[in-house]
DNA sequence: AGCACGCCGACT
DNA sequence: GTCGGCGTGCTC
C-alpha cells in the first residue's frame, strides 16, 4: 500500500488503561515488515510503566506539543492483528462506550496482551532415549521421570509430565545427560489425514430437523440469523452438527458458544467423535500459552471448529462460515463487570460483518430473540417433537399454603417422591438456594443474620457450620445466643440445598442423596462423578440448584420437584418473570428423557398466579407472549432500549451527590437536544450495599439507539471530565440485564 | 487503573 | 527520629 511505504509521522495507540483517550508516539526505528498500519502492536513507555498497545491509527499531527512526545520502544508484529478481530474491537468499544485500550485488552489472550509473538506455537514432546539407565542416585525425581518417560514410547507433553508434579528443571536436567530428547510440534493436530470429515456417521434426521436444517442451508452465504426455538430433547445438537458439517465442506469455519457451564466434557466428546477434525475449546483450564495456539489455530484456519464460552466471539476465524450460540437465552453471555458486552449481541453484529448465517439455539428463547424472530427479521425455525416421543411433562402446580413443609417439601410431595422411588425410578429436587437455609432467626425477639457489609441476610451452612454472606462471601461463626436478646432460640429460616438433602436423606434412609450445587461440587471432578453414577440409573435422589437445571441428560429421572417458584414471581426486576420461567422450563425437561414419561410438581404460594398459570397450561412461548405485550406498554426492552449508568463509593453521600449532579447535568443537556430519552432516578440500587459500597444508579431509556447512544457519549464525557469521578467509580451498562 | 509525590500518626 | 496512611495529579 503506497501510503504504508514511508514512516508515518505519529502513531496513535489504544492503551490498556481505563482512561477513554488514545496517545501518540513517534514510531521506532524498526518498522513492521507491512509498514506502520492500525492493528499492529507495539510496546510504549507510559508514565513510568511501559505498557503494550495497538496502533489505531496514523495521524499528520497531534494535539500534544512535540516535546512532549515519546517514541515507541518496539514493533511487536510484523503484520496487523486480524480484521475480524479489530473491526469487533472497535465495534464492541463504541457500542458499549467502553475504552478502546481496555477492549482490546479483553479482546485478546494474555498471551499477546504481555507481548508475546503472534506466530503459531509449537509444543514440546519429551521422549525417553535408547540408553543404558546410569545411577540416579542423587536425583532420584529424575529417576521416576525417566521411569516414567520409558513408560510411554511415544513421550508425553511438558504439561502431562508437569501434571504428574515433575517440573522442568528436573526434564533439562535429563536432557543434560542425553536420557530425553526434546521433539517440538504443533500444539493442535494438523489437517485431516483421511478424505473424510467425519469420524462417526451423522444421524438421522427426522423430517423437522431436516427442513429446520434445508432451510438455514438456504442462506449459507449470506447473514441469516436464524432462532432455532427447540424444546428439550428436540435434537438441536444434531441439526448445529450437520450444519457445520456442510460448512466445513465449503472450507469455511465455524464458531459454537455455549453458556458458562455447558462446556462441558460431554459436548465436547460429542463434537470430537463426529468430526475428525481438530475441534478448538476455549475453556478455563487453558494455560495462556495454550490459549494462544488456540487463537493462532483459530485464526489461520487451523482450527475449523472453535467452541467456547463468552469471551470465544472475540476469536479471530480465517475463513468464518458460520456462528452457533447455543442456549442463546443464558445469562453467562452478558459479561456483568468491567466491559458489559453480551455475547449473542456482539455475535449478531460479527455474522453480519461476515456476511455469514448465524444460528441462535434454545428452548426457551430470550424475549429479545422472540421479538426479532416475530418481527420477521430473524427466521423462526421450530424443533417441536422429542426424540422419545413423548410431550414435555407438564408443570403441575401444587398448592404451598398453609401446609407443612419438612425441609421446603410438603406431604404429597414426599409422597409422589416414595413412589417414584419404590418404581425404581430416580427424582431431581430443584431448589435453588444452596446452604442449610437462607438465613437464621431468633425466635425471642425476631434478629436476623445480616451481613456486616452489605444488605443482605447470612446464609447458614452446615458443611462446614457457619453464616455466609453469598454476595460479598463474608463468613462468620454461628452465634451460640441471640445477638440482640440473648435467647438461644435460633432457628434456621427457610431451606436451602443442604436442609433439603438432609430432610431427604433422613425420609428416604434406604436411598442415595445427591446434592448439586457451588459448594459440593468445588472440587475439579466431583460433579463429573455425580453424574456418572446418577446415569449408572440407581434410583436416588438429586438435590441441586440451577446448575443441575441446564443441559445434563440425566434419563433416569422421571420426577422433578421443583420446591419453590416463587422467587421470580414477584421480584422487582422487570427480567425476573421471564428468567424464573425459563428456568422452570428447564428444569422441567429434565424429567422423563429416556423411555420413563416425566412429572413435574412444581410447589408455589401462588398456584393462582396468572402468568404461572399460562406457563402451566400453555408453555413458555404462550406466556413469553404475554410478558412481551406486557413489555411494550411498559415501555421495556425489547420495545425501548435501556443503557444504567451505576455510581458506587465507600461513602453514601459522595454516591449520592455525584449521582444527583450527574443526572442534573445529563437532563438540562436533553433539553437542549430535542431528544427523546428519559432519563430516570438517581436511585439507590436494588441492595444499595455491597461489599461496604454504596450503589446508586440513573436509567436512560429510547426507541431509538442512536438517540441512547448520544446521550450517554454525552453522559460520558460529563462524567469523566468531572473531578468527583475519582472518588465515586461511575461505569455504563448498555442493554442492562437487570437492574441490579 | 497504576504509580508517584506529599504531608501527618505510631513504632524500630 | 523513620515507616506508612491514602489525598491528588499525571500518563502521549
Amino acid at each position: 500500500m503506497s501510503s504504508t511505504d514511508h514512516t508515518p509521522r505519529l502513531l496513535r495507540v489504544a492503551l490498556p488503561t481505563p482512561l477513554r483517550r488514545l496517545f501518540d508516539y513517534r514510531p521506532c526505528r524498526e518498522a513492521p515488515a507491512c509498514g506502520w498500519r492500525p492493528g499492529i502492536r507495539v510496546k510504549v513507555p507510559f508514565g513510568r510503566r511501559q505498557l503494550i498497545g495497538v496502533v489505531v491509527e496514523c495521524p499528520e499531527r497531534s494535539d500534544v506539543p512535540d516535546a512532549q512526545l515519546k517514541s515507541v520502544l518496539a514493533c511487536l508484529d510484523e503484520a496487523p492483528l486480524p480484521d475480524d478481530w479489530w473491526w469487533l474491537c472497535r465495534f464492541t468499544a463504541r457500542y458499549y462506550q467502553h475504552p478502546l485500550g481496555d477492549t482490546i485488552a479483553q479482546a485478546l489472550p494474555v498471551a499477546l496482551r504481555q507481548g508475546r509473538p503472534l506466530q503459531a506455537r509449537h509444543q514440546e514432546r519429551w521422549i525417553a532415549r535408547d540408553a543404558a539407565t546410569p545411577t540416579l542416585e542423587r536425583a532420584p525425581r529424575q529417576a521416576e521421570l525417566l521411569a516414567m518417560l520409558r513408560q510411554h514410547p511415544r513421550g508425553l507433553m511438558t504439561r502431562a509430565i508437569t501434571a504428574q508434579g515433575f517440573t522442568r528443571a528436573q526434564l533439562e536436567g535429563l536432557q543434560a545427560k542425553h536420557l530425553v530428547e526434546r521433539h517440538e510440534e504443533r500444539l493442535t493436530a494438523t489437517e485431516e489425514e483421511s478424505g473424510s470429515r467425519l469420524a462417526e456417521p451423522s444421524l438421522p434426521l427426522n423430517r423437522e430437523q431436516a427442513s429446520v436444517l434445508a432451510e438455514i442451508h438456504e442462506g449459507l452465504e449470506r447473514y441469516h440469523p436464524c432462532l432455532l426455538h427447540g424444546v428439550t430433547g428436540s435434537g438441536k445438537t444434531e441439526v448445529y452438527l450437520q450444519l457445520i458439517e456442510a460448512v466445513l465442506a465449503r472450507g469455511r469455519q465455524a464458531l459454537v458458544l455455549v453458556p458458562e457451564i455447558g462446556l462441558t466434557p460431554q459436548t465436547l466428546t460429542r463434537f470430537r467423535q463426529r468430526f475428525r477434525v481438530p475441534v478448538v475449546a476455549l475453556h478455563s483450564g487453558l494455560t495462556d500459552l495454550e490459549r494462544l495456539d488456540a487463537w493462532d489455530a483459530a485464526r489461520t484456519g487451523r482450527a475449523p471448529i472453535v467452541i467456547g464460552t463468552r469471551s470465544a466471539v472475540f476469536t479471530p476465524l480465517a475463513a468464518a462460515g458460520v456462528i452457533v450460540i447455543d442456549e442463546e437465552h443464558d445469562g453467562s453471555f452478558k459479561q456483568q463487570e468491567g466491559l458489559r458486552y453480551h455475547a449473542r449481541d456482539l455475535a449478531i453484529a460479527r455474522a453480519h460483518r461476515d456476511n455469514i448465517p448465524i444460528v441462535l439455539g434454545s428452548a426457551t428463547p430470550a424475549l429479545e430473540t422472540l421479538a426479532q424472530a416475530r418481527s420477521g427479521r430473524y427466521r423462526h425455525l421450530r424443533l417441536t417433537q422429542r426424540a422419545n416421543r413423548h410431550a414435555p411433562a407438564r408443570l403441575e402446580l401444587t398448592d404451598l399454603r398453609g401446609r407443612h413443609r419438612q425441609g421446603g417439601l410438603i406431604a404429597p410431595a414426599i409422597e409422589t417422591i416414595r413412589q417414584t422411588l419404590n418404581a425404581g425410578n430416580q427424582v431431581l429436587v430443584f431448589i435453588n438456594r444452596r446452604g442449610f437455609a437462607p438465613t437464621l432467626a431468633c425466635h425471642a425477639c425476631g434478629w436476623l443474620a445480616e451481613c456486616r457489609h452489605c444488605d443482605a441476610r447470612m446464609t447458614l451452612h452446615r458443611q462446614p457450620q457457619e453464616l455466609v454472606c453469598h454476595h460479598c462471601d463474608f463468613h462468620r461463626a454461628l452465634p451460640d445466643a441471640c445477638p440482640e436478646c440473648d435467647s438461644g432460640d435460633l432457628r434456621p429460616l427457610g431451606s436451602g440445598t443442604e436442609r433439603t438433602e438432609e430432610t431427604l436423606a433422613a425420609l428416604f434412609p434406604e436411598t442415595p442423596v445427591h446434592r448439586i450445587d457451588r459448594d459440593s461440587t468445588r472440587r475439579k471432578q466431583a460433579f463429573e462423578d455425580i453424574l456418572r453414577e446418577i446415569r449408572r440409573g440407581e434410583p436416588s435422589l438429586l438435590v441441586g440448584t440451577q446448575m443441575l437445571a441446564k443441559g445434563h441428560h440425566l434419563p433416569h429421572v422421571t420426577l422433578v420437584v421443583v420446591v419453590n417458584a416463587d422467587a421470580g414471581l414477584y421480584a422487582s426486576d422487570f427480567r425476573a418473570l421471564e428468567h424464573s420461567a425459563q428456568l422452570l422450563v428447564q428444569v422441567a425437561g429434565r424429567a422423563g428423557r429416556a423411555e420413563h414419561p416425566g412429572r413435574v410438581l412444581v410447589q408455589t404460594l401462588h398456584p393462582d398466579d396468572p402468568n404461572l398459570r399460562l406457563l402451566a397450561d400453555r408453555g413458555y412461548e404462550a406466556l413469553a407472549g404475554q410478558l412481551l405485550e406486557e413489555r411494550r406498554l411498559a415501555g421495556l426492552p425489547p420495545y425501548r432500549h435501556l443503557a444504567l449508568a451505576r455510581f458506587e463509593a465507600a461513602r453514601e453521600e459522595h454516591v449520592a451527590e455525584f449521582a444527583t449532579a450527574a443526572a442534573e447535568a445529563l437532563r438540562e443537556w436533553l433539553t437542549t437536544q430535542d431528544a427523546s430519552v428519559t432519563c430516570l432516578g438517581p436511585v439507590p440500587a436494588p441492595m444499595e450495599r455491597r461489599q461496604n459500597r454504596y450503589h446508586m444508579q440513573l436509567m436512560l431509556a429510547d426507541i431509538r439507539r442512536s438517540a441512547l447512544h448520544r446521550a450517554c457519549a454525552w453522559l460520558v464525557q460529563w462524567l469523566e471530565s468531572h473531578p468527583d469521578s475519582r472518588r465515586v467509580r461511575a461505569s455504563l451498562d448498555i442493554d442492562p440485564k437487570t437492574l441490579t
